[in-house]
DNA sequence: AGTTTAATGGATAACGTTTGCCACTGTATC
DNA sequence: GATACAGTGGCAAACGTTATCCATTAAACT
């Protein structure tokens, strides 16, 4: 790897002019001798050393993550939009999953930090009572105090930047709209308890029953995997009755349910409508209805802010969630009679 | 951020003997001494400069990926098993999109160099005849020539270290496994044209028809995602005649092509047995039948292989891929005849 | 002519580590 | 008693950059 100083003694100049011209400066350098070293940079095939960079100026362009699972949907479109974004500003993402462990939040804040991370991006919410969750929120709080930028996508304990969705608004706006078709026993499939985005959802579900005042009920205590919903199902099944429509804590659940109901010879939407939280790619081929969160915006939002930092502090607003409905259907019985969203299939 | 020298000083020793201490080494420290700088270290929070390391020691204990699309489960499973052995063995794991784009392959390939990766990761195949490969392959031999490890975990052109599936024979014992259940019409609906991997499955699938003497029908030459698939099915919808089973390039158009099928008001497997190939999370949950990579582990391999550089420089074996049926179904009009798998529902 | 000013380039001191080398102990060996 | 040697610790030179000062020139003012 070619340095600096091969570089500026092939041009014939000190290093500070070959820094001046190969990295951006105010200082300004002749035509032809900028010409020169880039000539000379480009022969030597000169690539800067981040880490010399980073070590001089202290802070690197990263941008650390800090997902639950990247296997998610959820998550992997945060990823990709902090990812673009990070990109487009010359950063550079760092990724770490950390499984909903405060933990291991906690292992991989510290390395992220090692690195000399411009900012950190945590992903997912935290788990109420869950144990390193007071130790996390001080570390973070410390470093927050001394200048690293953190940003919260989803609520969270500690003093970061947050950006969040209003979830308790998307539940509370997708069961109406439901209740809109004339179902009246809707169930909510709500993935891990404690999870507060979850809880929120739950809320905004709840409050939408009661306004309706419809009977609601709430089920699955797992994890917020397609598996989940297929569980959850299983369960209904086995339970007797199914429900008119399912509203699910997010859509990989609700991709489960789906399965599940398919494989069990049910029909959709015609038997029971189906809906998540997300707008994820996976739900999109499955016409499932859904409050599409713009999770790449997200994302990129974040990084956006932590690529800015120096210059404009202020903090961007969350973007707005839109209902995407899908192939759900009105209510049998009442068919007609209420507000009608119609029936739209793919 | 606490540096070395303040820890030293607070510890009354020299910076080195606090290197020495703090930072593995062969050094011996008086057991005294080592606990003086160790509490030192802890009441000042000392962090080391991850920075400053690299650039002492010419590597940093990062490992770049390079993935084609991190919403696919393909590659956030990869991905995933990289991150967690990276983290193992105290390495951090940059992630870089790329679409598949030599283009931008490049890009982010120099930039994980300037990051003085240790090593880099290839998720993806190359795509055949695509404009900048060649010199893409032309900048990643000269890195492996100076001693960054590049593993490619798909076939590639370039002078990397790889650790591959077989690609061909995965499809091959994929198709034989439809065609022992009586299946002889089996399309095959693979992504993107080009793509070496995928060539391999379609050259695989095609020997496997060949031999059964069974009439091979390739198509979709749109993408590797879900939608891919239901588009697919779309068209075999409207040409008329469905076949007896699918075999797809990956589990992501074969979930497509299941969301096709069920939308369409077609059940499966009754009407039609649909396979993929990869094992991903996301066909699990639909008993997808499938060829299961093991992408955790093989990812896990790669970082592991990088992280131990300097030791074993023995390339690890690719692991073997596993068949694993799904909610197929025999073949109605030889159903019995057959030596048939039987058929397996979840 | 004297003086300010802008434009340009060079030295050089950091940034926080690691490490090769040397120095100083004791203790064992001849 | 001289020598060797293992055990410890410190000094100081890097690693590749950037940024702060200076130095030089030339142009543009009084």
């Amino acid at each position: 790897m070619a340095t600096l100083r091969e570089v500026a003694e092939l041009a014939a100049v000190s290093v500070a002019t070959a820094s001046r011209v190969l990295n951006g400066s105010a200082h300004p350098v002749s035509r032809d001798i900028r010409e020169s070293v880039q000539s000379a940079a480009q022969t030597l095939g000169y690539t800067p050393s981040a880490a010399a960079q980073a070590l001089k100026q202290q802070r690197s362009k990263i941008i650390g993550v800090i997902a639950s699972d990247i296997l998610d949907p959820y998550f992997a479109e945060l990823t990709r939009g902090i990812e673009i974004e990070a990109a487009k500003a010359g950063f550079v993402t760092i990724l770490a999953n950390a499984n909903r462990d405060p933990e291991q939040e906690r292992t991989k804040f510290r390395v992220l930090r090692e690195h000399q991370a411009s900012g950190i991006v945590f992903c997912g919410s935290d788990i109420e009572g869950s144990p390193g969750t007071a130790e996390l929120a001080r570390e973070v709080n410390l470093a927050v105090r001394a200048g690293t930028r953190v940003v919260a996508l989803a609520p969270r304990g500690f003093d970061s930047t947050k950006i969040v969705i209003d979830n308790h608004a998307a539940s509370y706006e997708l069961t109406r709209y439901m209740l809109s078709l004339g179902h009246r026993r809707i169930a909510f499939v709500g993935g891990m308890p404690g999870l507060t985005a979850v809880e929120q959802r739950v809320i905004g579900y709840r409050r939408a029953m009661f306004e309706a005042q419809a009977l609601p009920m709430v089920l699955g205590n797992a994890g917020m995997r397609q598996e989940s919903g297929r569980e959850a199902v299983a369960h209904l099944i086995a339970a007797g009755e199914l429900p008119e429509a399912i509203v699910c804590a997010n859509d990989e659940i609700a991709v489960g349910v789906l399965a599940g109901l398919w494989t069990s010879g049910y029909r959709i939407p015609d038997d029971v409508s189906v809906a998540g939280i997300g707008g994820t790619r996976g739900g999109a081929v499955f016409g499932l209805t859904t409050v599409t969160l713009p999770l790449v915006e997200l994302g990129g939002l974040a990084a956006a802010y932590i690529a800015d930092a120096g210059r404009s502090p202020k903090i961007p607003e969350a973007p707005q969630f839109e209902l995407r409905p899908g192939t759900t259907t009105a209510a049998k019985d009442t068919s007609g009679s209420s507000r009608s969203y119609g029936r739209s299939t793919l």
